[in-house]
This record gives C-alpha cells, structure tokens and sequence, in this order.
DNA sequence: GGGCCCGCAGGG
DNA sequence: CCCTGCGGGCCC
C-alpha cells in the first residue's frame, strides 16, 4: 500500500509499510476492505484478456477497449483453490507443458486476505497466495493453517517466509498486459549460466566436482574488477544484455562469473582506499536485517579464524573501521552505488531467493555506525538503501526506485562512531532521468576483465630466442641444465639448484598478536618458478636423461611465459 | 545437518 | 609475501 499519491488500495490490515518511503501508513488511513467483484467461472481476467490478445477479428484498438472494458469491471481473478504450480506439485509434472508463469496466470494472483494482487507474494504448500505482511500478520496472531483451505502451514515457512518470486514476475506481466496495447512491455530473463568455461581444473577434487572450473574460470563480462555500478550491456559482449535485476546463479562462483560479486568466499568486494564495490547478504552474520528496499549490513572481521578456518560463526573481538570495513565507508562517504547480490543462505530474510544467488540491483549506504552486536561485541553497521532503476524482484511495480526517506532506524540511539555522508552523493536521482551519476565515476586503477591480460603482452614481447632459453635452461641458475630435474609443472632444474631451493624450507608454527595460534601454514614446497606445490614429487625426484626431456618439452605450457 | 578441511582470489 | 574470507564438498 502507498500512502502517497492516490488512488489508495484499500487493504484490511492496516501494518503495511509504503514500499516508497518506507513508513507506516498515516494512522487516519482508513480501513475498509476493497468489495470484489464477482467474476464468472468460466475464466479469469488474465486469460481473458489472453483470448481478446488471440483474437484476429480485432484490431489494435478495438483489442485495448475490450480489455478495459474488462478492466473496468475490478482487477479480481478467480480465486477458486486452485494450487498454484509454484511449489512444485504434481501438476507441472504430470505432463501438463504450460511454463510455470502462464499456468499461474490461469490461477489466482491475489492475496487471500486482501483480495488484492499480492504484495509481495507468499505461497503456501496448499498453493495460496499472501502478500508477505498479511501472511505475517496471520502466522503472528498464532494460526498455523492457511486462511483460506486450512490446510497445514509448515512451521519452517511460517517462521521463514520466502517471497514467490515467480508469482512476482506473473503479476508483473499480468499488469503489463493489462496496461499497455502491445502486450508486456519489458522481458525480463532468468537464466541459468549454461556455459562454462573449458579449462583452469586444478585439484582432482575440483575435477569432481567441477567447481574449480568456475572458480578460477572465466569472467564473462569485461568489467575492471573494481567496477562501480550496474554492469551495462556494454560489459557483456557475451550477451549484449549486461546483468539484470533478478539474474541467479547456482552459487558464489558462478555470480562471479558475471561480475556481480567477485569474490567468492569474502561477503565484501573493495579496496579500503578507493571504496566498496559490492556486498554479499549470506546469512554470515546474524546481526543482519533485511527489509527488502532496505537493510542493515554487518562489517567483516572481529573472528577467530585459527585452525584453517574461513569462516567462524562466533565473534571473539570488536570490529573496527579498517580493511573492507573502511571500503565500505569510503563508499558511504562518496554516495557510490554498491551492487547487492543476496544468497539462499540467507534464512532469516523473506526476500533471499529460494535456492542459489541472485542480483538485486544497487544500493547506496547512506551512514553507517558501530554498536554492540547480539554476540556481544561491537560490530560496524551499514544502512543501505536501494536506489535502482530497475524495480526489485520481490515487488510487482514496473518502475524502479524512487529517492526516499531513510527509514528510523531504532538501534541508533546507542551507536557509536556515527558517520554519515556530508556531501552530494556520486550516485543520484535526476526527475525524469532515474538513477545514474552525478558526476565522473570514480576511474578503474586495475584493467578490465576483457582484454589480454598483462602476462600476455609481455609473453609477444619475448623473442624466440629468449623464449627458448626460458624453456631449455635451469628456472633457476639459467644456465644450461645440470642432471635436469623436470617437476610436475613441466618447469626443468639442475638437481643441485632444487636442492639448495628448498634445503633451508621448513615447517612453521605461527603465533597471532595475542599469542592465539594463527591457521597453520601448509607444508608447501613449490616450484620455483611458478609455485605450484611439487612436494608430493620431491619425495622421489628423478633425474630424467635428454631422450625423456626431449618427450615431455612439447606438452609443456609454462604459465609464465 | 554439523563439523572439518582446504583451494583460491584478492587486499595490504 | 602473508593474511583474510557470508564457499562448498565430504565425512560422519
């Protein structure tokens, strides 16, 4: 419900929070629910609608004054129980080949309780629709059954509600039929990342698993990986579409992949003197709080990661300003847009996609502070707020976002370190124009992700000469080889020269400041020459004779060259 | 489902 | 070079 600019919906429950300025409604709203219209049971609206689009008797004008002529007559669809096919059920796998949106146009959009196109949509497992506040609304006054058939509400999904993003896109499409002559203005894709790259296998586990293959493969866009914004069709010469809103990716390697998120274990791409780029919400931190257009981002650190750990989910120090934490105030205090990608891990929020990533759009962090966190300890905090042209994936608008008040945020009141912005913001809203940029782009201090890389230039630059030098002589002394060794890499020693490389290589034990031990460092002997570790094959090293050399030299690749 | 392990990318 | 990290597979 919007409480600017009428026509108001008119809803029963009178908690909702305008999705425009973030607020409850003013407390004079009134409170009457909205009359239905009855609707014939032969058809709903939408397919309705769908017969006047097929119909080739009509021409274009008389096809826009029947439908709203439909129109006319109250947007209500017929609600008759109907399961939805957005859970899964038997129905889209018996055979029935409709795709899964048209088969929930043909259904219900509407909220049971409402009766309006849900906001926000829920479904339940008896396949009806709540907006996602009147959901809350029902589960919260204790009920644990549907309101409409009383069938079961699992505990899980009352506790976790996940908004039913492919019902979002149905209603979206429903309202662009509807209000425009030449059916849905906008495609909006979902795709799955089908192609992956051939090469960059590294461990046998990976090999497995395939996973290596993403992680170290290829980037498919030609962003500089300190990109600032939206990646534009111009960054994707793969597709020519850019990155769009409500994009998912099976995982975190495969997100990066697409350059929405680059790292792939880290929750904060950015450079702590230039900015912050992009945030992961995964579900990492549990002082996290997403309210969708907006949400409170937790900083990184203040964990004890001894015992080759990543991760920990126990917070044993304070954060503090400084590494990704500072990145992410510096892009508070320029105003830049941060691209958000949020995870299925991420349970405690409605808005998190069922399963793997997905790309939400830019936000921009308009201050942030620190304050105690639910461990105990004290924690950096981001209020970031989403200024996207493109509408998010959980509302059914077809615009983006407009500039709006910064929601009251309670835990204000005891935070220390408060910083907000002072100056204009490089990421602003222009009447007419939408989001973009106020002025310059901060400018890329790294290449981009498209062109050779600088290991390729300066490979051109070899002459055969030295190229073959490289190649048939000691990596290490660069003379011509002693009782040559050839390590797994293919990279050739004098026996005497990988001797005395790792003769003084010894195992370490390390302390921490604070006298904790740190991860224990892995035992690696690498290659001299290009670190891959080959202390499984110094074990028994064997000194090959020229025939063998001669053999092995053509399948070798050196990296470095 | 929880704990453990560890390759990898990227900051500093 | 070392440190850090909201992954993900595997084992139990």
């Amino acid at each position: 419900m919007r409480c600017l600019n009428p026509p108001v919906k008119l809803v029963p429950l009178g908690d909702w929070d305008c999705p425009d300025c973030l607020l409850p409604p003013p407390s004079d709203m009134p409170s009457i629910v909205q009359k239905p219209v009855a609707v014939p049971e032969e058809g709903n609206l939408v397919s309705k609608i769908h017969a006047i689009q097929a119909d080739s008797t009509l021409t274009d004008g008389e096809k826009a004054k029947r439908r709203q002529e439909l129109m006319s007559k109250g947007l209500v669809t017929n609600y008759s129980a109907e399961a939805s096919s957005a859970n899964g059920d038997k129905k889209s796998a018996d055979g029935n080949k409709r795709n899964a949106t048209l088969e929930m146009m043909d259904n219900s959009l509407n909220c049971i309780f409402c009766l309006q196109l849900a906001e926000r949509p829920v479904t339940t497992p008896c396949g009806h629709n709540f907006c996602l506040k009147c959901f809350q609304r029902w589960v919260g006054q204790g009920k644990k059954t549907c309101g409409k058939c009383r069938a079961a509400i699992p505990a899980k999904m009352a506790t976790n509600p996940r908004i039913n993003s492919a019902l979002v896109m149905a209603i979206r499409m429903a309202r662009s039929v509807v209000n425009s002559n030449s059916g849905p203005s906008k495609v909006y894709t979902y795709r799955d990342n089908d192609s992956r790259p051939d090469k960059c296998f590294t461990t046998s586990r990976a090999v497995k698993t395939g996973k290596a293959n993403a992680c170290s493969g290829k980037i498919f866009v030609t962003i500089a990986p300190d990109h600032f914004g939206p990646i534009t069709a111009e960054y994707d010469p793969t597709r020519g579409q850019g990155v769009l809103v409500g994009e998912c990716w099976e995982d975190r390697m495969e997100c990066r992949q697409w350059g929405a998120h680059l790292p792939h274990v880290a929750g904060i791409a950015g450079q702590s003197d230039y900015g912050s780029q992009s945030v992961a919400l995964s579900g990492g931190y549990e002082d996290d709080e997403d309210h969708g257009e907006w949400f409170l981002y937790t900083g990184s650190g203040g964990r004890d990661l001894s015992g080759n750990k990543r991760t920990n989910k126990e917070q044993s120090f304070d954060q503090k300003f400084d590494k990704m934490n500072e990145a992410l105030r510096v892009s508070c205090k320029h105003g830049y847009p941060i691209r958000v990608v949020r995870s299925h891990k991420e349970k405690r929020s409605a808005y998190a996609p069922d399963a793997g990533v997905r790309y939400d759009g830019v936000y921009r962090i308009e201050m942030c502070w620190r304050k105690k966190g639910v461990q105990g300890h004290k924690v950096c905090r981001y209020l970031l707020v989403r200024c996207d042209n493109e509408p998010a994936p959980w509302t059914s608008d077809e615009h983006g976002d407009r500039p709006r008040p910064l929601p009251v945020v309670k835990e204000l009141k005891s935070a220390t370190d408060v910083f907000e912005r002072k100056s204009s913001p490089a990421w602003a809203y222009t009447e007419g124009v939408g989001w973009g940029w106020s002025r310059e782009p901060p400018a890329s201090r790294k290449t981009s992700g498209g062109g050779p890389s600088e290991a390729t230039q300066k490979r051109k630059q070899l002459s055969v000469q030295q190229r073959l030098l490289k190649e048939f002589g000691c990596n290490a002394c660069r003379k011509v080889l002693d009782q040559p060794i050839s390590v797994p890499c293919g990279h050739n020693f004098c026996k005497s020269c990988l001797d005395s490389v790792f003769s003084s290589q010894d195992s370490r034990e390390r302390k921490g400041v604070s006298g904790r031990t740190l991860r224990t460092q892995k035992v690696v002997k690498r290659c001299p020459n290009c670190k891959i570790d080959i202390s499984e094959f110094l074990v028994s090293p064997q000194i090959m004779n020229q025939q063998k050399l001669k053999r092995k030299q053509p399948n070798w690749k050196s990296p470095c060259l």
